[in-house]
DNA sequence: CTGTTAGCGCTTTCAC
DNA sequence: GTGAAAGCGCTAACAG
């Protein structure tokens, strides 16, 4: 009692053709007769056949499926990326596998196998750190990969990002501008270019620029979440911060939030900056000032450069940065 | 110069023995013998063999993969739902492909149509209403199918919610025990049968245990997002409201953001209950008053469900109901 | 416990 | 413009 599905030898035998001619018109091969043509067409709508993709997947070795490797798609900032690559995706016919990874290497590769065991024809990886082991199947796999709102230092594979280095340091010059000498950064862990490198040498060449020296006490690891954002305030005060660049919209709302809970003004007494513009950044009051990253557009951009790579066209570029700007809204004066 | 892939029938000839019993250990047959199955799994560690998802689910017609139509990934809400169902997926070795549909019907059907072209094992489906057509496509192919925070009325496919007559009815009743007699309820359309239907009813029924008698203007249908919260907010200006019920969490921001940005306090002077308790409702100042679904669980339970389905195993209910509580915060006096 | 043999449903040469 | 036939890589009887 299965499925009782028709298959592709059904039309052929129904519209007296043959496999072939079914398969060139369902493919919009040109090579067939018009009158042919409607003829197979008819016969399809009347059975209401349906080609069946892993049969097709498993001929033609391709699967019009691409992986998506995404920390967790309750973060809003992943999930942003996420809509801009299924929209792209969809546009070229693929469909996306999302699997989260909560950042956890060994989930990583392992969610990363069985993706190129189901065949995708290329994964786009959200998440931060790319670990050796997660490059190495990356290189070994001659699928194609990009990286979406995480950066690569090698630059090996394809990625899309903002230069998060100077959207730091950008950041931290308007705190400057405010009168703000103690300054804090507030990241992931430092293990995470993006955060290592990048956001924290920017943040280092603005203050040095403005000749303020480097603190280590203003400089704080933190997970991304709301909860920690009462801990990580409680920090920031007993460093002495007047202000502070947060590399994370959900953990600044929670530091926001502590600050406002306890009393402390805001912009007034307190200063923020945040990096994402999720929505979230509208939604606290006052709002929040921010790095405008283009989160749909990485992720759209990705997965065309994506299509680009599966479809092995030239590419001009394999990094490429997508602008950003600073959106200075309520937590900055 | 393919990806030269090597194939079960490589290890088979490396090993020594039939690609039967390759296939065997691969898939976890006990009867291999234990020396045979070392030797098997050494050659496949050696050649680094991966099997081919897709044309094992070609052979033996499962995919293990499931289907899941969403509305948004950006709306955290759905995205909620989604992690309990990816992560119960993952648990029981399936993956999602994961299509948002912006709840319009047309792509909503043929994104279903994709997902079984590409035969996944099952379905799950969130998306507030179910057309006619896709209802139609649902019962035409037999891939078991699960709706997640989403009602059937007529409980024709599985569905796992929580029950929102009672938690709206709830809702007013904690409104009018705080002396209101103006309580508007605000939601999508009333085409939605878990808006029209179940939270309308609770509505009501409310209403007339209080003998407050029903006043059209105080009954808002809006789209779900932030940037409407003014507008709506106006409306239930002008209709008098002292309170309402809203059924999305974006939207509740948005009217609370209205309503503090022009000076209206809250909860003094204006009571909000939301209905969702996404991570939002924590993330305002007052936090928000609401209805706390279960989330995360309805999504995994409704993934579950799906694999019991998938699994042809005895199903004592189709329709799962999970608790719900109210949790009055900041909104509420 | 292991091997042989058909397929699964479709794409893709290669002829005609 | 169309058909025949050989796989794609694996599973699943069926023998032995």
């Amino acid at each position: 009692m299965d499925k009782q599905t028709i298959t592709i030898y059904d039309v052929a035998r129904e519209a007296g053709v043959s496999m072939a001619t079914v398969s060139r018109v369902v493919n919009g091969n040109p090579n067939v007769k018009p009158t042919t043509r409607k003829k197979v067409l008819d016969v399809i709508d009347r059975l209401d056949y349906r080609p069946n993709a892993v049969a097709r997947g498993l001929a033609s070795k391709k699967t019009t499926t691409v992986g998506v490797i995404i920390p967790d798609v309750t973060n809003l900032y992943f999930s942003s990326l996420a809509r801009g690559i299924d929209d792209i995706a969809t546009m070229y016919k693929y469909n996306i596998i999302l699997a989260n990874s909560d950042e956890n290497e060994q989930k990583e590769v392992q969610v990363l196998n069985t993706l190129l065991a189901k065949q995708v024809d290329g994964v786009i990886f959200m998440g931060n750190k790319i670990t050796e082991e997660l490059r190495a199947e990356f290189s070994r796999s001659r699928t194609p990969v990009v990286l979406a709102g995480t950066v690569d230092p090698d630059e090996q594979v394809g990625s899309v990002n903002i230069d998060y280095e100077t959207a730091t340091e950008d950041s931290v010059d308007i705190l400057v501008g405010n009168g703000h000498r103690k300054i804090a950064f507030v990241s992931e862990s430092h293990d995470e270019p993006i955060n290592g490198q990048y956001r924290l040498n920017g943040y280092k060449k603005a203050l040095e620029k403005a000749a303020i020296s480097y603190d280590d006490d203003l400089v704080l690891q933190s997970e991304y979440t709301y909860k920690v954002g009462e801990a990580v305030f409680e920090q920031l005060k007993k460093a002495g911060a007047t202000a502070a660049v947060v590399a994370d919209d959900e953990l600044a709302v929670g530091i926001l939030n502590a600050a406002l809970d306890r009393g402390v003004s805001i912009p007034e007494d307190f200063e923020l900056i945040t990096s994402n513009n999720s929505k979230l950044t509208a939604m606290t009051r006052p709002q929040m000032s921010t790095v405008v990253q283009p989160l749909y557009d990485i992720g759209a951009v990705a997965m065309r450069l994506l299509t680009k790579l599966m479809n092995k066209e030239e590419i001009d570029e394999k990094t490429v940065k997508l602008p950003y700007t600073i959106d200075a809204k309520g937590t900055t004066k």
